[in-house]
DNA sequence: ATTGTGGCCTGCCCGC
DNA sequence: TGCGGGCAGGCCACAA
């Protein structure tokens, strides 16, 4: 499932392979993965014949601008923004550019190359080419994605952000730092690895941390990121080997308790997670 | 406003 | 061997 870690990967994937070349054309043959009245006549007409000129991420969303058509189309529209593909992945989706993925396999998806499965192709060139490919189509296409609905990017967490985030809230910590909308990046998988090893209780309410644990929670979020970005993602945690029925803590050998929190199926040490 | 729930999508795996 | 049901989780609409 793509986090932040997979879509970090993506992105630099774009910036090394798929920026400044045109694009000569596209297929979008699921109207259903485009999104927000976007169709592929309108993706058509924004981007053939055009080029990237950045790969940008914010949480789980990947952003790629693109450059003004004509030079006289874009004098005329001075006071518009460049237009911004958004991707998003949802839990099966995966980039390939050219031959080449981010991921070397991606967790509770398959990884069978199926036709029928590509929702977005960009061609640039005869040979060269962007796909995404996502078999349950909970992934997305849309065309200039509003970010302001993404809280904090969770790479670029600090010590204040995390205050505001929890604030007095009164819903299960898991919820609150699953929220796109006030911390972005983090999903299922690295939020029970995070939680884990800050020994916190995932269905505490959030805004009962104390001081101590709002620094704590903060560190190993960032310290988290760094190692399992390091590793190769987020599937690559302490954790994950045990995130099964019957597993049981790698600390302290405890029974994982398995429950729903947040609408979400949670794994937390029950004698360690407070 | 905040929090909780259910549905979307579909491949895969388990048990009968 | 086939089949049904449950499960995976990011995201959104909607309810309380």
């Amino acid at each position: 499932m793509p986090e932040i870690l997979e879509v970090e990967a993506s992105r630099r994937l774009l910036e090394e392979r798929a920026l400044r070349r045109r694009i000569t054309a596209l297929d979008a043959p699921d109207p259903w993965y485009l999104k927000r009245g976007l169709d592929a006549g309108a993706l058509h007409d924004t981007l053939v014949g055009r080029r990237f000129t950045a790969a940008r991420r914010h949480g789980k969303l990947l952003l790629l601008d693109i450059e003004p058509g004509s030079p006289a189309a874009a004098s005329d529209r001075d006071h518009e923004h460049n237009p911004v593909l958004g991707l998003r992945f949802g839990m099966t989706g995966q980039l390939f550019v050219d031959g080449h993925r981010a991921l070397d396999r991606l967790e509770y998806a398959s990884n069978r190359p199926e036709p029928a499965w590509e929702r977005l192709i960009l061609h640039f060139g005869v040979r060269g080419r962007l796909l995404v490919r996502d078999p349950r189509r909970l992934g997305a296409v849309e065309l200039d994605p509003d970010e302001d609905r993404l809280g904090v990017d969770a790479l670029a967490l600090t010590g204040p952000d995390i205050d505001r985030i929890l604030g007095r809230s009164r819903a299960p910590l898991k919820a609150v730092l699953m929220d796109q909308s006030r911390l972005a990046g983090l999903g299922n998988l690295l939020t029970d690895e995070v939680l884990w090893r800050a020994e916190l209780d995932p269905a505490r309410r959030a805004g009962a941390l104390d001081s101590a644990e709002r620094r704590r929670l903060h560190r190993v979020i960032a310290r988290t990121l760094r190692e399992l970005g390091a590793r190769g993602g987020s599937h690559t945690g302490d954790l994950m080997h045990s995130r099964e029925p019957g597993g049981v803590c790698p600390k302290d050998g405890t029974p994982l308790a398995r429950r729903t929190v947040a609408g979400r199926t949670t794994y937390s040490c029950p004698r360690h997670q407070r």
